[in-house]
DNA sequence: CCCCAGGCGGTTG
DNA sequence: CAACCGCCTGGG
């Protein structure tokens, strides 16, 4: 029997369901890097994939070989037409909508993502790479999938363990101390992120705003992408510019209800674009 | 060199 | 309550 795909590339979906450059530069998650022929690697759950476009197809290639794990990751079992309908009735957020089509909410693992977050306050996107990927050079567990090398995102655990000079290395500055009562928060089982997951949304969110460290922009982003409350609509500065000068008086996130969050995808993502080509 | 970045916690009026 | 300020660090 000979081979057709070669290389054990699999189909994922199509490249209109899931468009990779929005989903991975939309600053939803920071492990995701794309080489200059524009194949995306990242590690996800200790799973390491790549991923690219081939003509209209995306095309998958993983250490797990398990593409129900990666459709579940990239929320492919959602249908998102049926929040595109009621999204419309927003000036600015139909025309989002038709601009950020193809970006996907990723559903990510709970205590990565709350790390990242909490990293991600008051900081630059390329530098809040670079503090996540030192985090896991330095203590997470280095795997090999063919020739490619990688690291797992460290556990609570091992990031608790960690003395004031190893955290250090990771140049957190002053977030440092915040990763450390969230490290210390989900190790001790003082706060359980599973545990969040079937909890409300306001009753996870006053839990996760118990850490030093966590206020409502971060908690927002920890419901959305990772403990799957579609209904989190996290207000950045981005967002907060669209509310003023691009969405009406009277539109309020809530009114969209478990839509929210992906409406608040796209609205960073257009907003941010927009100001990308002015300048 | 300066400016400030996808916030938060603490203090003050 | 809102307004302000300091915080580590380094990208631009």
């Amino acid at each position: 029997m000979i081979e057709i795909f070669n290389d054990n590339w699999e189909k994922l979906c199509s490249s209109y369901e899931l468009d990779l450059i929005k989903t991975f530069e939309c600053g939803q998650c920071f492990r995701w890097n794309a080489d200059n022929c524009g194949v995306y690697s990242g590690v996800v759950r200790g799973h390491f994939a790549k991923i690219k476009n081939e003509n209209c197809d995306v095309l998958i290639k993983s250490s797990n070989n398990d593409i129900e794990f990666w459709k579940n990751y990239f929320d492919l079992n959602s249908d998102y037409e049926l929040a595109h309908n009621q999204m419309r009735k927003e000036e600015y957020l139909k025309k989002s909508v038709e601009f950020g089509r193809g970006i996907r909410i990723l559903k990510q693992e709970a205590w990565e993502t709350l790390c990242s977050f909490i990293v991600s306050q008051c900081n630059n996107i390329p530098r809040i790479k670079k503090i996540i990927r030192s985090l896991c050079e330095l203590f997470g567990e280095k795997k090999q999938f063919e020739e490619d090398f990688y690291y797992t995102f460290p556990s609570a655990g091992s990031v608790f363990k960690l003395n004031s000079d190893e955290l250090g290395r990771i140049k957190a500055g002053y977030r440092a101390a915040y990763i450390m009562s969230a490290a210390e928060a989900v190790s001790s089982g003082n706060i359980n992120l599973d545990y969040l997951k079937i909890l409300n949304y306001n009753d996870a969110k006053k839990k996760l705003m118990d850490i030093n460290g966590v206020g409502e922009k971060v908690a927002n982003c920890v419901l959305l992408f990772g403990l799957n409350k579609t209904e989190a609509f996290p207000e950045d500065v981005w967002i907060k510019k669209a509310l003023k000068e691009k969405l009406s008086p009277d539109f309020d996130p809530k009114s969209l209800g478990e839509y929210a969050g992906l409406a608040q995808q796209y609205i960073f993502y257009t907003i941010r674009e927009e100001n990308r080509i002015k300048s």
